[in-house]
DNA sequence: CAATTATAAGTAAATGTTTATTTATTTATA
DNA sequence: TATAAATAAATAAACATTTACTTATAATTG
């Protein structure tokens, strides 16, 4: 029996992202991806039930999966919050800085109601990634270090401003200078704890 | 001659951004537009160029030029950093929130290609509708009550997590309770501005 | 001041194109 | 040589946009 062609799952995979990253979710087809990909139509449907399920498993497998895992990367709930704090920007920057491919599918993901409905059912199944992100602010609050508020709260005052110079990040690439360096990542991160640390 | 019915008008406008909050962008079709908005699909022709041409005039007129009146709303650049800062986030809070479509059309303006490159030129076209708040915070940057750091960095930090914030306030209306209240939102903002002041 | 007319607004149905998906066939190798 | 992988080409459905026509009313006329 013929074996399947590993390199051409990829390519599928790679164009995938690369499509949605310059020409958005609405603008890729089947077709498209299968001309960029340098593959028939038919082979994508091959490993894929349909378009839907392409986008899903692209979305959770190929993004989602190893973004979470390298966020987490050399993370553990009993760091000091300052240091887990800074040990999680640090690796949610370099990770999103070079795969920007990743970061774009993340961000469709927060606007396209088929992923957002795959990232909630993947959330329950998998019994949250971020469960150790919540045990350590959760602990931090406890411990009267943080102030004592709701997960979802705390997370959006400690990484959403990540995320947007991220995009930052991103917009400038196609300008003359880069204003978002390490150096100033790990500087907004200190900002953003001072805010959230109950001792001023 | 035939005058235009003006409730067509809004009729399409309406059902687009219902259409788009709920199906997303990648499901508007010129046809089930017609449809919901109870026209035929050449009424909406004799108002647009082309699906492009709506898309982008509902997102600068619709959606953009109003929210941004909203958020300035009694907003002075003079004001104290702490009273101007509420101001801004109460502004968004509230107009977001009842908003919920204008909201998912302001987050697809950050994912698809076609929105972004309107925004902006529009940017460029209307000289800033944000100048007085990039004005605002200079200022106080160079008073020395905030830290000095591009407009671009304070904008993320300082307003980022209010739009994460108003995402679970949407999150939130379709569980039990609702945890992001006027009260929450206040709250936040003191944390926010705090990390971002020079007196500690 | 009615009746008529010119005209843009509006419609139903059609058109041609693009799209997701399938059919029929070939290919590579265990 | 059996079998799954892969392909080129076809198909049917969905789509943006247009064609050919009807309608409502402001302006004009008798």
């Amino acid at each position: 029996m013929r074996p399947k062609n590993l390199e051409k799952e990829q390519a599928i995979r790679t164009m995938a992202l690369d499509i949605i990253a310059n020409e958005g979710m609405e603008n890729l087809t089947m077709q498209k991806l299968a001309k960029a990909a340098n593959v028939s139509p038919r082979t994508i449907y091959i490993k894929y039930d349909d378009k839907e399920d392409l986008l899903i498993k692209l979305f959770i497998y190929e993004v989602l999966a190893p973004y979470e895992a390298a966020v987490l990367d050399g993370f553990t709930e009993d760091m000091d919050f300052s240091i887990g704090t800074k040990k999680l920007w640090m690796n949610t920057f370099t990770y999103l800085k070079n795969n920007r491919s990743h970061f774009a599918l993340l961000q469709h993901s927060k606007t396209s109601p088929l992923l957002h409905k795959a990232y909630q059912q993947e959330n329950i199944v998998q019994g949250q990634y971020f469960a150790p992100i919540h045990r350590f602010l959760t602990a931090k609050a406890k411990a009267g270090i943080i102030k004592d508020l709701p997960f979802d709260i705390q997370r959006a005052l400690l990484m959403s401003p990540l995320i947007d110079l991220v995009s930052e990040y991103f917009d400038h690439t196609t300008r003359p200078v880069q204003i978002i360096t390490e150096d100033v990542i790990m500087q907004c991160c200190e900002i953003v704890m001072s805010g959230l640390l109950t001792n001023k």
